[in-house]
RNA sequence: GCGCCGGUCGGAUAGCGGCUAUUCCAGGGGACUGUAAAUCCCCGGCCUUCGGGCAUCGUUGGUUCGAGUCCAACCCGGCGCA
């Protein structure tokens, strides 16, 4: 993997540029599409690649219990199986360390929502007891399968290891997502095991793409055969690791943090680029992530994981995050919301079933140049397939193409005003004519 | 006309003498940020000072401390017999 910076933003840490994979370019700043599934839901790759898309990412977690890291790489690794083209990530785990560890059960999402932010710290209450599937131990974490119960323990090296297998472009360090809810001796305590497990990943990475090719996963001669694979990889297919940098909301863990992350070596080797992970309050957002990239080395390329409401988009840009993956849009299109650029629609409320306009006149999206709103309401309201096809759809091309419209902007010294001038409009769509709403003609 | 069965929210249901009448669907609104998610939450008779208050199980009476529930008559629907 490379990354080559083509671009700075004037004044700010913004910068564009290519990530080269063995796979294809990502042209960044860039948006990621989950697959955590080794499929983005309900959309098949030809759908997801007329989006816009140019990298997916899968996850580990999913995979390994389901169908099986041994079964993926037998089929040729993540992208064959799931016959995306492209270049492809894979997350470690340690977000599911958060999600069904502390978060599970609980009404807790990766974005807490706080007025107050004193009530961020509050004394970290033993709930040990409380019924959770992710427990974190001394050297990794047990996790009991959402599917069937089963516990498996992943350490550092076991999510790098089925990593390699699942032989993505890119993967990660195996990392513990904290709540922004703990208070400072928990969050300390974390990322001191974060950085430790950061370390253990380099260096089992490394020893798995120092191995003879084959004896590597997808060396076609390695540790798993299967008849049907038909791997042939090269020795530059080894996949990228990027370390992960956590902190809570902490200025000086954050940055701490960032600094240690991109010091950690093992015998001069470094991670090929960073992830930002986390889970916060949104008020924070802006401030870590400027914190971090600040710290981090420059030509390497930063992932703000799991980030990607379009104002989100603006701030991470700016201050130097390239790249961004967000299961919102396929998740928000299939629950029947929908991206416009005067804000986001429940296209099941009343006032759309007889909308016989498309989601948005101009879009260039394939669900807008065929579809009306009515008829994607109807579809919801029938609970047809379609809906949740055509509606991710949308949103997927809106975001990736909001972030490709970033992207153009800094080439073209607009960053500044492209943003005022977008996010006037969907933040208060009150503010200038709204012809979306209400829009009884076809414009197709 | 006689006999039997049945009438509970827009629809379908539970409820068999006891506290706030159940659940599903349809309807209305909302949430969702490295996917435990085609998921989840809220609303749905009237009034409210947001604490709650008053209604309501076809109708009208009755029994009872207490009735959607038991009894009677009536109304409506279904089936059977004439």
């Amino acid at each position: 993997m490379k990354f080559k910076i083509q671009k700075k933003l004037n004044g700010s840490l913004g910068r564009v540029g290519v990530i080269t994979t063995p796979h294809g370019e990502i042209h960044t700043p860039a948006f990621v599409a989950v697959g955590t599934k080794a499929t983005i839901k309900s959309l098949n790759p030809e759908q997801v690649r007329e989006a816009g898309v140019e990298v997916v990412l899968g996850n580990t977690y999913h995979l390994y219990l389901q169908p099986g890291d041994e079964v993926v790489c037998g089929a040729g690794g993540i992208g064959k199986f799931m016959n995306w083209k492209g270049p492809t990530m894979t997350d470690s785990g340690g977000f599911q360390v958060f999600s069904l560890g502390v978060a599970y059960g609980k009404d807790m999402s990766k974005i807490l929502k706080v007025t107050d932010p004193s009530l961020l710290i509050p004394e970290r209450f033993d709930d040990n007891d409380a019924p959770r599937l992710a427990k974190i131990g001394q050297d990794g974490v047990s996790f009991k399968s959402h599917l069937d119960g089963s516990i498996h323990y992943i350490t550092p090296e076991k999510s790098v290891q089925i990593q390699h297998n699942l032989g993505a472009d890119i993967i990660f360090a195996f990392d513990e997502c904290t709540s922004p809810a703990e208070d400072m001796k928990y969050q300390e305590e974390a990322l001191e095991r974060t950085h430790r497990w950061a370390q253990r990943s380099l260096e089992e990475h490394l020893k798995l793409n120092d191995s003879p090719l084959e004896e590597y996963p997808l060396g076609g001669g390695g540790k798993i055969i299967h008849p049907g694979a038909s791997a042939t990889p090269q020795e530059g297919n080894k996949p990228a690791l990027f370390g992960i940098v956590q902190g809570g909301r902490e200025e000086s863990l954050r940055k701490q943090s960032a600094k240690i992350i991109s010091e950690i070596n093992v015998d001069g080797k470094y991670f090929d680029g960073f992830g930002i992970g986390g889970s916060f309050a949104k008020e924070d957002m802006s401030t870590a992530v400027k914190w971090v990239n600040e710290i981090l080395p420059e030509e390497k390329p930063r992932h703000l994981l799991g980030i990607g409401e379009p104002e989100d988009l603006f701030m991470g840009i700016e201050n130097g995050v390239d790249l961004f993956d967000c299961v919102l849009p396929t998740r928000l299109g299939r629950n029947g919301t929908i991206y416009t650029k005067t804000g986001k629609i429940i296209i099941m409320n009343t006032k759309f079933r007889n909308d016989f306009g498309p989601v948005e006149k101009d879009c260039e999206c394939y669900t807008c140049k065929g579809y009306s709103r009515a008829y994607i309401a109807h579809l919801f309201h029938g609970k047809e397939m379609l809906a949740g096809t055509l509606a991710s759809i949308h949103n997927l091309h809106f975001i990736v193409n909001l972030v490709k419209k970033i992207r153009q902007s800094i080439l073209d010294d607009k960053f500044f005003e492209f943003k005022e001038e977008f996010l006037k409009k969907y933040i208060h769509p009150g503010a200038s004519a709204t012809p979306q709403e209400g829009n009884n003609t076809l414009h197709f």
